[in-house]
DNA sequence: CTTGTAATTTAGTCTAACCTAAATATATTT
DNA sequence: AAATATATTTAGGTTAGACTAAATTACAAG
């Protein structure tokens, strides 16, 4: 059998990917707001993906989907195609940082392996793309990130920033602003008990940074 | 109205538009030949295009079809897309001459405007693609074309390549093995009353070669 | 000027992926 | 534990773009 993976599979399994990263199942409900669509269309298309040869997910009905194997392998060779795509236009076309990501998205289902190969000879056989995310690897795997949220440092704690959330491009912007980008060393100046604040020292910036949690939750460190 | 542009009606009006530039009218025939589907999905779809608001295409009746300045327009944006993309995918990526084409065909149609600019300006604005075909200018002007068959050369005269027949891998990666490329000077040696055969020195080129007029007509130089 | 062939069009189907409205299942609150 | 709210599924429908088979038109050759 073998049924092909369309560009709208990849869309699905790729969500349901990075759903299942944070909560567990992905729900009818949250596939259908991520990719804009009804969750009426999302139903059938579950049992389509379930029913499949070979399934690419594991759905049992009012209760959400995981990925099979093969549903991760493909949804892993989606996200590799998006975050080498972006750290390709970024690298040779002066893309900003906010700018990648509708382009990544569309590209990344049209792109062949030998285009995703020769990508990721010129940039160096990059591990994270411009945001900071894992990209995985040749052969499907996606590295483990050893980063915690800025939002759990305290006072006097110093962090080198690995990785920002990437789905607001206005914070984006302001995050380039103030210097906070990957690889940038940072220290907590001071923790604010009562709302959570933290007082940051970029590294290279010359004033201080107040940033409150909701932002710092988005921003991943190493210590 | 104004109805959108899919991904299946740009093939259609860069076929149509290649089409014109040689016969006058694109015939349903030759225009599936090229898609690759049934001539009677092709009626279809001319009846459509033909229709729409604003048409894009002029059908009549078993007389094949021409395009509008619409349609014009629409086939010269994909047409200028694939050959900045061929350019770029040559330039940055390494990619060799007989190889763009596939990768080109799909990207041609999910790039956007941005991207477009962002490369022809990375290219330095090229009038031509690796192969020599023209490249459309930003605001979808056709340059014209000066250049001539080679096969209608004769003892004696000198010329340069402009241009190289992409239809055909093969006969793109012998003429690379030959020397014969864009922009590369040759002589014709001797012509061949009998054949149409030419003898040609190959600018830079240690031995002459003889081609036959399959292979001069698909070569495009000037005087 | 008729007849055979090739090109084209019509008519009717199919599939993928979406939609809306209605029905049903699950979860939450009182 | 019932009542309500929310999430999910079912049922039926739409559209784009392909298909095949049959009908028609155009064209070329005797």
């Amino acid at each position: 059998m073998v049924e092909t993976i369309t560009q709208s599979i990849q869309d699905y399994l790729k969500h349901i990917y990075e759903l299942n990263e944070n909560g567990g199942t992905a729900s009818t409900n949250d596939i259908a707001a991520r990719l804009n669509i009804a969750p009426a269309s999302v139903t059938g298309m579950l049992q389509k993906l379930a029913s499949s040869n070979p399934p690419l997910v594991v759905y049992k009905k009012h209760q959400g989907v995981t990925l099979t194997k093969s549903g991760e392998k493909a949804a892993l060779e989606v996200i590799r195609h998006h975050r080498l795509l972006e750290t390709f236009l970024v690298n040779t076309l002066g893309y900003s940082w906010d700018e990648v990501h509708r382009e990544a998205d569309r590209l990344e289902h049209v792109i062949s392996e030998d285009f995703e190969a020769r990508m990721a000879e010129a940039l160096g056989h990059p591990t994270r793309d411009p945001h900071g995310e894992l990209i995985p690897t040749a052969d499907l795997v996606m590295p483990t990130d050893e980063s915690c949220p800025l939002a759990s440092l305290r006072t006097d704690e110093t962090a080198t920033v690995k990785r920002v959330s990437d789905d607001d491009p206005a914070l984006l912007r302001h995050l380039r602003e103030i210097g906070v980008i990957p690889e940038v060393k940072l220290t907590v100046k001071n923790y604010s008990e009562f709302d959570g604040n933290l007082t940051i020292k970029v590294s290279g910036q010359k004033s201080n940074v107040v940033l409150g949690r909701t932002i710092t939750n988005q921003i991943f460190v190493e210590k």
